[in-house]
DNA sequence: AATATTAATCGTAATATTGCAATATCACTT
DNA sequence: AAGTGATATTGCAATATTACGATTAATATT
């Protein structure tokens, strides 16, 4: 097969999925540490410290993006990337109630 | 390609990125609940609950095994899971530091 | 207008993941 | 020893992911 059988689950749990996965590689886990230490970093800034080819950091920051954790600002002709701090909020905070429930739960 | 050029990242981002990754499908997700959920919780148990075929959990299994989040008791014929809370413990303190950092560097 | 810069997209190859049927293994029961 | 139950492994098909060269599109600069 090799697809995700997502309507077995529930929303929640599609969300955690959704948001660990998008983390879960460590050009984006890098990318994601960049942008947020850098302001006015562009794709060139992030191929050029990581080390991957364009093609592939504009891929992987377009699965960041899909989750909805980068805001963009073109400023002449480059595109600024910043964290969207409203959804680094909503991941952390679901992220981290999966962890509190399952530690919670697992030692009553 | 479809590999990842994991020596061009440090350990931290490996570690990131191998808990995220682990926690990325509903499937372990919702595995990781059940198993937090119920004592006495075997891959028989998973498999009715989910609703994917025994192979299937089976391998979900394993790949939350190998993260070392899970720990296993046999009781006559069956193998009972439940969590490791210290690797629990590491693997949330792990990511909520990204979570942190991210946060705290994006928005000075 | 021609050129350079920036980033997305296309196309493709290599590898990884997801899922399951069939089988194997291992322990307990009879 | 044969049978049963629980889980792991094997083998395979379908799909997804990772990576990059080539190209494109869009804006700036000369």
């Amino acid at each position: 097969m090799g697809f995700t059988k997502k309507h077995i689950f529930n929303t929640q749990q599609n969300q955690i999925a959704n948001f660990t996965k998008m983390i879960g590689h460590p050009a984006r886990v890098s990318i994601i540490q960049h942008i947020s230490l850098n302001k006015n970093c562009n794709c060139n800034a992030l191929v050029e410290a990581i080390g991957l080819a364009q093609p592939t950091i504009s891929q992987h920051l377009s699965e960041i993006k899909k989750t909805g954790l980068l805001k963009q600002t073109v400023k002449g002709k480059n595109l600024f990337y910043s964290i969207n701090q409203n959804k680094l909020n909503e991941c952390r905070r679901l992220i981290n109630d999966f962890f509190v429930k399952t530690q919670v739960n697992c030692c009553k």
